[in-house]
DNA sequence: CGCTGTCATTCGCTATAGTGGAATCGAGTC
DNA sequence: GACTCGATTCCACTATAGCGAATGACAGCG
């Protein structure tokens, strides 16, 4: 169930934080001030226009309004900037799946020495997917330059239109799966 | 303003694409039929409250359902966090691959004990693929009855509109991976 | 050709979100 | 004390979220 007092609680912070009173969240948001007061006691249910409304005049996106709200099973990390190093080394990369004519997936085990980087992959065309589970050792992976450290028995999603690059920062080998969807890119396109 | 109308395409493509029904997301969401049907078509604006069963049910978090503008692009599962399930007869299956909308990409690992059988799987829809990579230890695979042997570091793949089943002929333990790309004719569905 | 089952939409009703206003209740301040 | 300011709580009222049931729409099947 939805914690309507969690929410509320959450409004009034960042309201304060803003140093606004009702009547000028009020006036920014287009909504009544019985109405922000109600919502901020958990005494009423937004809808998602009235939510919309109130997260805009708070200056932020409605999702983070919610974000804290939900107790969060998942890590995301937003694409940043690029920045990445690359040096192929001593890896060793096998191709699991079989070539199926129609099926655009493709199955990658990889094992990478200690200390091996596996290099930079350009990004795919949008729609694309991939995932990766850790089997052994410890893997970077970078993201349009954003970091992410994984361990044995972790695994990722990612929207595979982004550079991505596999990297071992530990001693010990480090062994990886990679499954990917790839989408064909639609008309001219480069990488 | 809130774009009430993407926010219902996005909850009917997600609905879709787990080939629920009305009826069926409103049994689980304990939200009316007639209001889901409003709120695909942009027509009505969820409270909060509403919404966030209808996340639930989706099986993705209400930020998710929000969060129409930026997708989630990077999604991380910690080894302590992946969902295992232990059957009955003692084997353990885990699902490595995270829930994204919009993807029905399913990765389970499996481990099968000495000897164990882990029974018959029915045949998916049409255009359904199924790969599988053997690890560790021996997998007898049954095709629509016909039987395939693998050992560690073999993979097979086959179109998944057939029964298959899996087993540990042998008596050391045997570690697997299945990827599997389910289509979704209708009704409900099991891994 | 109806009959039947399934899914989606529309319809009538009730519950409640949401408005504007006014009264009340602090805690300061002069 | 009187006055201000912000928040809360009442009120009457309207708009609409949300429900259950009826209605379409559309397939397969005799």
């Amino acid at each position: 169930m939805f914690d309507l007092a969690k929410l509320g609680t959450r409004m009034q912070g960042l309201r304060h934080d803003r140093g606004m009173t009702l009547a000028e969240l009020a006036s920014v948001t287009e909504v009544s001030v019985s109405m922000l007061s109600s919502v901020e006691r958990g005494q009423k249910a937004p809808t998602v226009v009235v939510l919309a409304r109130i997260a805009d005049g708070l200056g932020i996106g409605l999702a983070d309004l919610i974000n804290d709200v939900e107790p969060r099973r998942v890590i995301v990390r937003r694409a940043a900037e690029q920045d990445a190093v690359d040096e192929p080394g001593g890896w060793r990369r096998t191709i699991v799946s079989p070539v199926v004519p129609g099926v655009n997936l493709e199955w990658v085990r990889t094992t990478l020495p200690g200390g091996c980087d596996a290099g930079e992959f350009p990004a795919y065309a949008p729609g694309s997917h991939e995932f990766v589970l850790v089997e052994k050792g410890a893997l970077r992976l970078s993201l349009d330059g954003q970091v992410t450290d994984l361990l044995a028995g972790d695994s990722v999603y990612f929207a595979a239109d982004m550079t991505h690059a596999y990297a071992n920062p530990g001693s010990e080998p480090c062994v990886y799966s990679v499954v990917a969807l790839i989408m064909r890119p639609r008309g001219p396109q480069r990488g």
